[in-house]
DNA sequence: AGAAATATGACATTGATATGACAACTTTTA
DNA sequence: TAAAAGTTGTCATATCAATGTCATATTTCT
């Protein structure tokens, strides 16, 4: 599977050898790496860089690869960013532990670059579809995320890069709603302050640019306003009561 | 973001200058605010009247900003209360160990109150709890928080805001009896004023929506009246002892 | 039957979203 | 480099859905 967009992975280990291991395998397929050999600097480094994606030691001295994954679940910021644990032996206990803390994924060494990379894979597919995707589809609405162009039955489709990033994100989990505040999040980026109602237009900017050139009015209605909620990709238009 | 629910915010600054600045302008943005220039009775009014979020100043004479944080997280009542760092210089050990001790986050002097007021609404949208479970499921009917959407036997029924919050109560606890006020607060949010009999009206309305465009009745049966208690989610129909 | 609780239709009001306009910025283009 | 074209955030206004309450009907219990 190709990547199709810049992925942020960031490696914790105490081992000079591991970490230098895990990092040339990492760039080699593509990732954009950053590492730490060190638990209390990688929480300080995760607040701060926000990558996709963590890949964590168990066992490191001082602040354990347990420890650090508590405490970026415990934190709001990094909460949402997928762990993978890696363990020298397969305990069962440890995995079970490892995965009630919140971790993702739980590799036991050894294992091959290749089985890592494909997990990793694996996990962003699940919580980051348009990173490992060349298209994401819906209808016949299509998302080249890695070219940033959406097409309606094969016509191209100019929208602005916060139409785009909106799209993108609804595109991602279809018919999940997203508060204006996630699409914020999402769309614009963290700690940035705009008032939530200019999401409001740029749905309808949106709304707008999809429809355009298009004798179906109902284009505008791919986009569902949840009231009270937010928005969302709509799904069927059949079987609806009302 | 309009705040359309009372926020009380508790700001804690031994400055009277910089207390009265704040004061002024969360008023401005429709929080309720108490105050207080002194660390330890600031953990008092804290616990006496649960804020929902707390504007903690690092730098403070007696109790400084570090201990009322440590004190209103080792108390069980004020330990989920969301706290917001003020500090002077943007020292990086600072922000370390203010996010450590539990802050949510730390803000640097001097900032607009613009970004506060953003940042205040960004951590309130983010405690509040998200949904647990994908779907929601008693006999064919199914009930997607994430989606806002609920479906009779695979058909998509429209429910308003309210509606779909009492339900989505209801289903969380098949069978168990919600009481009017427990509907309120659940579905309204904490606090809010309005009639208990207003809750009678939107079960009649959910009632109405869950049956329209069926021809079994029983459907507006889902929901059992308890009388003189409340509502509650209808366990099977079988084994009714009359 | 009589009392108490609940159900329901109607309706004014409130609340939330949609949209057009505009000024401040950015990026492209010439 | 300057003009042109495109983006963006905010506001004011328009539109439409959801809400809360009341009056009245109906049900339930004793």
């Amino acid at each position: 599977m190709e990547i199709y967009q810049t992925i942020n992975v960031l490696i914790v280990d105490d081992e000079p050898n591991q970490l230098e291991l895990l990092r040339y395998n990492l760039k080699q397929a593509n990732f954009n790496v950053t590492s730490s050999d060190n638990g209390e600097k990688a929480v300080e480094i995760a607040e701060d860089i926000l990558p996709d994606i963590i890949i964590l030691d168990w066992m490191m001295p001082f602040l354990s690869g347990v420890e650090v994954c508590r405490k970026l679940r415990s934190q709001a910021s990094t909460r949402q960013i997928p762990i993978i644990m890696l363990s020298a032996r397969g305990e069962e206990g440890d995995r079970t532990l490892g995965l009630d803390i919140g971790a993702d994924d739980y590799i036991t060494k050894p294992f091959s670059p290749k089985e890592l990379i494909s997990r990793i894979k694996a996990i962003l597919r699940r919580t980051r579809p348009s990173t490992v995707s060349e298209v994401l589809e819906h209808g016949n609405l299509k998302l080249y995320p890695g070219k940033r162009l959406v097409e309606r039955d094969g016509i191209k489709i100019n929208l602005g890069p916060k139409e785009f990033n909106i799209l993108s994100t609804l595109m991602e989990r279809p018919g999940q709603v997203f508060s204006r505040a996630q699409l914020l999040d999402n769309a614009w980026g963290h700690g940035v302050f705009v008032e939530d109602r200019t999401v409001d237009v740029h749905i309808g900017r949106l709304r707008k640019a999809l429809s355009r050139h298009s004798n179906d009015k109902s284009w505008g209605n791919v986009i569902r306003t949840v009231r009270s909620s937010g928005y969302a990709l709509a799904l069927s238009e059949n079987n609806v009561v009302s």
